[in-house]
DNA sequence: AGCACATTTGTGACCGTTCACACTCGAGCA
DNA sequence: TGCTCGAGTGTGAACGGTCACAAATGTGCT
């Protein structure tokens, strides 16, 4: 009857130590690797706690320490791919060093969300935050709570922010804006993403610096909400006008519902109108035709961003190991233009 | 000097009793709405935490309480709509129900990352854990680890897992194959997902329990892997025979491929071949043609899934409200038989 | 006034861990 | 032998909340 002492309660740091015959202090040195205990010292009290399957209370440990070993992160519009593969590269890193993450979803169109999901994240006490929704109302947000964790974004012109790490936007835009000109476009457009985007942005500058750096004339960008939906409107809306051979799209989402408005004119895409897009989703493969479009690493990004944060939680000025270039992928849906 | 007290360490209910006046089990009960309290002393108690912007400390709070306030979200592959979606929605869920949320991704491939997954999430001292990937293997894996926390899965036929909670997918399949048979369609593939996901196989069943009541004969379905390469490959391989003139593709990615496999062959879809897809994914409106898919409500899944999972873990049986239906949309990628 | 009883508040212990510090014990050395 | 020193271990007090219980205060009734 007294061999397993289990009062209902989980087996604590004591009851390994009691067992062991050791104090409850030797039992979390044996868990936190202090170097000096006994080998067999040791040895005996791992064997209890594999007996009793004990697990370390996070939260003890939390308050006693005073670190919570949780980052959190915050995210807009989580369902779509590149955000929602970055939150998952995140996941994995962060668990890899032993992080926790917590992760709270900005509502579209609330604004009031803002400050609630930081609070959320607060509450949690976590120690560093990663932003996916790289909106200046966000850092705005974070400026005027006074947050006192270190935070980083995940795309960012450099400009904003403490911590800026970035696939090189600007030079991803500029990639496929090159691409165009080079096959000869001279009317190009671009449907930019929600103008509080920083990458949206920083994709719109490297257009219109490439655009300008090779002397080619630019219309105003038209301002998307990343959606397909949206993309499809814009381009019915065009192709009123039809004064363009190609349309450079922020995403390939939009561009996706680009072509369909094109092919529903009854035009062709490469051969009317040339696309490209930027994300490089799985399914731009596959689109009809395959989107010529420029890939970013989500993952190795969120990966990066982990580093980063973790590297600034820790207090050590992280090497930003600069940013990550994009590639251009050209497919079918670009080509010279008809003329 | 003696104004801010602030020695470093964020301020604790110790310190709001001690400017209140009052004691730090009185601060207590108003965080926590007891219902005995003077209006003028929560009025006094709320006033200085607000002057010291005072924070409930997460970890303490769990550690006396002895819950942590947080759910585990198991899940595979979530940068897929899907999940992505559900996943966002059972957050948002969870944090309006006063919960945190703590997210375990599966590598594909790696089996010990599930063991490794559950691991951590026990370690948060989860309360209860949602499952998205409704793998077997995953079932199988919370049972050997004899997990003492409610469990919910997002997905499944319900004759597994003790908390079954669901989209009727087979009801879902079954409108899918309804709509190609009563087009005229006889020679129909079904083109499924992992055989390991009880989602893909629910579908499946649902096709064959359609096809079997309106005695249509069938062919072997086809396991694919949910991504759209796949289905442009088994398109590819499918087109060798061309005995077939409907497809039902067990989500709306595979669809894509297989459209893209099917036109890269000259054909037309739905001209000579129609494709029914499944999800509705945002972008399923803008594919060419415009899809034809069963549409799943993962948000609404989401939610629900909380709620059920926060009554399991209150102790109280839920009324499951039942399956959610699913809606056929319809869309161009389905027509007559050419013939 | 005196009593019972409800409302409001205070006291101290406790949750499971880590931290700071003290202690024991043997080795090395003058 | 006596001393220092470091490795290995133990002791008690945090950490910041909640819980159980006791105390103080107020209210209604006889």
């Amino acid at each position: 009857m007294t061999g397993d002492k289990s009062n209902g309660r989980a087996p604590s740091i004591r009851d390994v130590a009691r067992l062991a015959g050791v104090s409850h202090q030797t039992v979390s040195r044996v868990l936190n690797d202090h170097p000096s205990i006994r080998d067999s010292t040791k040895a005996r009290v791992l064997q209890v706690i594999e007996e009793l399957q004990y697990r370390p209370n996070k939260a003890a440990r939390a308050l006693s320490r005073g670190r919570s070993r949780t980052i959190g992160v915050l995210s807009a519009s989580s369902a779509e791919y590149g955000p929602a593969s970055s939150v998952a590269a995140i996941q994995d890193a962060a668990r890899e060093a032993g992080y926790f993450v917590n992760t709270a979803n900005l509502n579209r169109g609330d604004p009031g969300s803002i400050t609630a999901a930081i609070d959320h994240l607060m509450s949690q006490s976590v120690e560093g935050i990663v932003v996916i929704a790289p909106q200046v109302r966000v850092f705005n947000a974070l400026k005027l709570l006074s947050i006192d964790v270190p935070f980083v974004t995940l795309q960012s012109t450099g400009n904003i922010g403490a911590n800026p790490l970035s696939v090189n936007q600007i030079a991803g835009a500029r990639l496929a804006t090159r691409h165009l000109i080079d096959l000869g476009h001279r009317d190009i457009y671009h449907l930019a993403g929600p103008q509080d985007w920083i990458e949206a942005e920083a994709r719109m500058h490297g257009f219109l610096e490439e655009m300008g750096a090779r002397d080619v004339p630019t219309t105003a960008p038209i301002l998307g909400d990343w959606t397909a939906e949206f993309g499809y409107h814009a381009g019915r809306e065009l192709l009123h006008v039809r004064d363009f051979t190609a349309i450079f799209s922020s995403n390939d989402q939009m561009a996706l519902g680009l072509m369909h408005a094109i092919r529903e004119a009854g035009l062709n895409v490469p051969r009317d109108v040339s696309i490209v897009g930027f994300d490089d989703i799985p399914e731009a493969a596959h689109f009809w035709p395959p989107l010529t479009t420029v890939r970013q690493d989500f993952a190795e990004l969120g990966r990066r961003c982990v580093a980063l944060l973790l590297a600034n939680i820790a207090g050590t000025t992280a090497e930003n190991q600069g940013a990550i270039m994009p590639e251009l992928i050209v497919r079918a849906s670009t080509a010279r233009p008809a003329f």
